[in-house]
DNA sequence: CCGGATCCTAAGGGATACTG
DNA sequence: CAGTATCCCTTAGGATCCGG
């Protein structure tokens, strides 16, 4: 639906975080992340997707997996033997963008601890209504 | 409903994605990035981020405001005059969020290009259903 | 000016069963 | 093995109106 360059016509520092969201929206989904780490190593089967990736259902990966392919992120091989196999790979584009979000994880981790505590003080702070 | 540390007794690489994912869900909103901005370079009104954040609507204007500042991303100044006056500001925790978003943000550049053709290709070969 | 309360729609996502 | 197809539920988010 979003395309990529609805970031003209605003002007001002929004133009910033529009950038930013075209980043996410390739990445937002609960599962994207998992998938490209996954598939970061080398090619990844379907079914060892399924195992690897905790929790996913079979639909959202198929799901997700198209989306990421669409985007150019994952690069699809279907063997044409019997029993079907179907290899994963994440592209050099895609590999770019997982190193582009290693300091994300750090900030993630330096700041959890902060952010835990931050939400209980505005619970204890808003718990009486 | 998502906890912090929900990344433990998984064991694998997947952890790491756990941790990004950490990031994402306080960054993933629809708003979350656009009002950061706009609250990074001073204090902002509650007004002034409804016009500055294209397009937003007033509901989740202030759900999303709320959920920054329980996070510990956003803090919140109330001055007790007539007509009320709220002062929005980010926190250092969430200048430094938004300085790790640059890497993505030059992610989402150099490739913007490369998403949209892999995305018209990859249309183009299923167009026939 | 700064919201809260309410109603509604759409998108995301889970469970399950079926198929080439 | 690698998917499709269906059904259903939950959440995000928009529109609108009311209130301190």
């Amino acid at each position: 639906m979003s395309q990529g360059n609805s970031c003209v016509s605003i002007g001002r520092a929004q133009a910033r975080a529009c950038t930013v969201r075209e980043a996410l929206d390739r990445v937002g989904g609960k599962w994207s992340i998992g998938i490209l780490v996954a598939a970061a190593k080398g090619p990844v089967r379907f079914t060892e997707l399924e195992r690897q990736v905790e929790g996913i259902s079979r639909r959202m990966l198929t799901l997700t997996l198209r989306n990421l392919e669409r985007d150019g992120l994952l690069h699809r091989r279907v063997h044409p033997t019997v029993p079907p196999k179907v290899e994963y790979t994440a592209t050099p584009m895609a590999l770019e963008l997982y190193e582009s979000l290693v300091a994300l994880t750090d900030w993630a981790e330096r700041h959890r601890g902060a952010i835990s505590e931050a939400r209980a003080a505005y619970d204890r702070e808003h718990a009486g209504q």
